[in-house]
DNA sequence: ATAGTATATCAATATAATTAGATATAGTTA
DNA sequence: TAACTATATCTAATTATATTGATATACTAT
């Protein structure tokens, strides 16, 4: 299959791709992503497995979330994360893809 | 299979994936990278592509080869550049592992 | 209402990455 | 050797991202 990485279309999924990188390349990212393959995990949890400050965490969530690389859910006072899969490996695959040899 | 995110070789193989990642991640890299799928190309080709200075160009090729994402070969006075196969599908496996659901 | 718990946001700073301009190197050709 | 071509490196500037501390919001329980 051919692809022309300079069309109009391949250059907003390329940058979109980016992004979604971008926001996966981070290693304390990457670590949540890999907390959450088990299942969902609520704020707290992560901030006690990362051992970093709650802000911090939150703001990598953020991240995450901008990206729709993970859900959350309200649960009472909690907010339950989890991984966003459908949108995971769409991703990936076009990854695959668009770096892979022809 | 299981995979435990804080045993200290997975700590290490996640700092290499992020390094990879943070490579990859570029949109400028991305478009060398997809360039590059179907046949290697020198220096200069890559430069009139994507149409940035050329000492940009050479940066980020830097940090392509830096991460192993492509090998070059000398051809006279130009500099081949092409996709180190090999590396990137074995990253591009582990990170798929990674990050998709258990 | 008040106090407490969980999470998010804001502002400031620190760190890292991208970019540009100038220059260096290495090979080639005359 | 001198001029030329292709590529890489160095330094500085800009921009983006990560981190911290303080504070705000939203829900719960008393």
């Amino acid at each position: 299959m051919s692809y022309d990485c300079c069309s109009r279309s391949s250059l907003r999924e390329l940058s979109q791709v980016s992004l979604f990188l971008k926001a996966v390349a981070d290693e304390n990212r990457l670590k949540i992503i890999c907390f959450l393959r088990k299942q969902e995990r609520c704020v707290c949890e992560i901030v006690e497995f990362l051992n970093l400050p709650q802000n911090l965490v939150s703001h990598h969530l953020g991240v995450l979330r901008e990206r729709e690389i993970v859900s959350t859910k309200k649960d009472g006072l909690k907010v339950l994360y989890s991984l966003n899969d459908k949108n995971i490996s769409k991703t990936l695959k076009f990854l695959n893809f668009l770096i892979s040899k022809l």
